[in-house]
DNA sequence: ACCCGTCTGGGACGCTTGACCCACTTCGGC
DNA sequence: GCCGAAGTGGGTCAAGCGTCCCAGACGGGT
């Protein structure tokens, strides 16, 4: 094993982690597990970190952290109005979920496990404000670039957008039906945009 | 222990089997947990089930029994128009979510944790064809009371229900904001109300 | 009243788990 | 070059796991 700080390692860990957890599910993500997908000796794990506990909480970061990245990468697309636009990003996330369905899937298993832990049970809360805070984001910057407004707060259309996400991937997930998928999405979309009202153009 | 028939026993650990899950999450739900929740030896166990993981197929069916039983209590809800009936039924699923949270999330668990296992991969598919099918018929029930019809298909809006329903589920537990999940029920139930459009009345 | 199939439950097996000890190697500042 | 701090890794521990065995208790059909 390359020499390598503590620090790193336990980065390297948590990469590892999510990576296990991702392919066999949170209850296969033991020590020896993690190590193993890191190529590094048991004991290296509690050298890096504390606890098996303390290397989750670092895995949910990561997760919340990869999920801001994906978020960027939305702001990219074109689309001729508000609605499209919506419809875009939200199916650009659904191919995200089934180019790696066990990734998803390790986000809620992550989350459900956390609630159950005493030591991480603030940890989905922040998650979640996470979530709300990327939805705002995107749904402001759509405002702005389709010249619209949202007739109800803001931050209620996020907490409605989170949930409709979270609702579809789950469903999906379960039944693996792609075209029951996109016409949810198609009502989503329809749902969101609904409540843009057009401005006046100034120009 | 009480004599008992192997199949009452196989019932009675199903049970204990979801009070655990409920109460402490699946990955507590062990053989020594589950049978110590029902009071019975460690060996009653595998008399009456094959293995571990018969048992929580047999959990699995027990939840969606549970999901339909509630459901038909909503067919009581009185309300003004199909927007308010809608509305109602949510907020009573909410306030079921509220009044035991380790049940919904057992759901979530057990869903998540079948998906993950080869011998139940067919579980979470058929338990939400089950949702739909409930939600398909209050929609229907609905729709004959208030006479509305919907102008999308009742499948597809089913789905929607059915989406916003985990998806608002899941930002409560994970929150614990009782204020959001209601403004969020208020969002749902506009949006699946505006696409209900009045018959005229024959008579 | 017997008796055989059904049911009970204490005990045990082999294995995996999270955690951790400690002798060893390597590196950077002096 | 030397030496204390930092990092490595093999081996081990007790606890808990799913599963199984088997001697015994029970109860309904004859």
């Amino acid at each position: 094993m390359a020499r390598m700080s503590a620090t790193d390692r336990r980065e390297a860990l948590a990469r590892a982690a999510l990576t296990v957890v991702a392919r066999d599910g949170i209850q296969a993500a033991t020590t020896r597990a993690i190590v193993a997908e890191a190529g590094m000796p048991l004991a290296s794990f509690h050298y890096a970190v504390p606890s098996r506990e303390d290397l989750l909480r670092d895995v949910v970061e990561l997760v919340v952290a990869g999920e801001g990245a994906a978020t960027f990468g939305s702001l990219a697309i074109e689309a001729d109005d508000i609605r499209g636009a919506i419809r875009s990003v939200l199916g650009s996330y659904l191919d995200l979920v089934r180019a790696d369905p066990g990734r998803e899937q390790a986000m809620f298993e992550l989350t459900q496990h956390a609630l159950r832990s005493p030591g991480l049970a603030d940890l989905p809360a922040a998650q979640y404000a996470a979530y709300r805070e990327l939805a705002t984001t995107l749904l402001q910057v759509g405002a702005d670039r389709y010249r619209v407004r949202w007739d109800v707060p803001l931050g209620d259309l996020a907490v409605l957008a989170t949930a409709l996400s979270d609702g579809a991937t789950l469903g999906w997930l379960a039944t693996r039906n792609d075209d029951a998928a996109e016409r949810l999405l198609d009502l989503a979309a329809d749902t969101l945009a609904s409540h843009a009202t057009p401005l006046k153009e100034p120009s």
